[in-house]
DNA sequence: CTATTATTCAAGTAATCTATTGAATAATAA
DNA sequence: TTATTATTCAATAGATTACTTGAATAATAG
């Protein structure tokens, strides 16, 4: 191969790639692909959940799709995106744990709006198994409820954060609780475990959320 | 925490994300971190081997290290670029192999430049141990010298590619050649391969280059 | 101290990206 | 058919990005 057809292959290569890079440089997109790790959203839900206008959310969906980050279906008089597969979400981690490494601001975003985040005594996946296999834990899902029907951990309970408070009889107070979201930057696990610990339960967050379970290689039901 | 409270939360967590990936949105920057996951190199090196002007290949320099995903040392009269840590090439590692899933664009580029790679006949790291283990194998390192001082697989020979041809009386026609070089869409190891079969000789491509196989977890020495 | 070399900086222009607005489209319900 | 709802399209303005050029800086050699 001449010199000339090597920079031509290797300008559109990297061309390409960068396509994918784009996609993902933009906050508003990498939250959009955070809540579709979750499960799949009309595009009204998504700019509700992001809160940008309904019109930008749907040119930034475009943006994603353009890039085969994300899919579509129409159902009916809505349009569904989801992540386009499994190999979408493990970018994402990637990209989120370079950022969790090398920017200190994130460590001070963090900081500053999740302080005392040691109270909530997080665990890990290992931990949450044994619990478990011991019946000494109760697992909750304290994402909204169609979250959890798309896919939740196994011996899982749905208590969406905005129910906890008044479901909070169905617990009980002998057991250890640990509540699990949609992922290290989620706030419901900690609401929740808040409001538990407050009530003087046992309570631990679970370190992963779901989709960072699922690329763990444990096992999700539906 | 409030909902606007959170929203900034938000804002602010994901704008730093984007940060990364707006460092990595552009094809030249993607390529100056595929030559730094090799080794360090002078701006000016990476501006000849990139085929960019000096300034510009700067100035790219410096938006990946206000990324944090390189960073630099002044030796003399030379600044060398190097990436951050050993978590920058799994990112990459990440967007190249979602491009290659995703984007038709990726695999007709790929043929088009880089037809009959059957023909070299790769093999996979696992191949390559036992190979080395039977004492069977011949393992050439065809990237520049300063690429193997910096780290090269156990029991590598260098052999850059434009000193192979001038040095094939070193290579013995009795054993099965291997070679390897930068990653998957370096040509360093086609041409090496294909020039030995010319030759007579049993030669074979290794898949992983040596980042890929440094990620793997498998040893380098230096 | 001066000249040289490698790199960065600053300014300017063209191209691309982002959010907003209001109109257009597509499926469904009345 | 008409109205309604969800989404996309098109046009615009402002912000950001990319590359070029020529000047400025920093380390070193003479």
């Amino acid at each position: 191969m001449k010199a000339h057809e090597k920079r031509a292959f290797k300008d559109q290569l990297y061309e390409q790639f960068a396509r994918i890079a784009k996609a993902l440089a933009n906050p508003h997109r990498l939250e959009l692909l955070e809540v579709l790790a979750q499960c799949e959203r009309s595009v009204e839900a998504l700019a509700q959940e992001t809160g940008l206008s309904v019109a930008n959310a749907s040119q930034h969906l475009q943006v994603l799709r353009a890039a085969h980050l994300v899919d579509v279906r129409r159902a009916g008089v809505s349009i569904y995106y989801r992540l386009a597969d499994e190999a979408v979400f493990p970018l994402w981690q990637a990209l989120r744990y370079v950022g969790e490494t090398h920017l200190a601001e994130v460590v001070h975003v963090v900081q500053t709006f999740l302080q005392d985040r040691e109270h909530l005594h997080s665990i890990g996946a290992e931990a949450l198994l044994q619990g478990l296999a011991e019946q000494q834990v109760i697992l909750l899902d304290v994402r909204p409820a169609e979250e959890y029907t798309a896919g939740h951990l196994p011996q899982a309970r749905s208590v969406p954060l905005e129910e906890l408070e008044a479901r909070l009889q169905e617990i009980p107070r002998d057991k250890e609780i640990v509540a699990y979201c949609r992922g290290p930057y989620c706030v419901f696990a900690d609401e929740a475990v808040a409001l538990l610990r407050a009530r003087g339960y046992h309570a631990h967050r679970l370190e992963p959320g779901l989709p960072d379970w699922r690329a763990l290689g444990f096992p999700v039901e539906v």
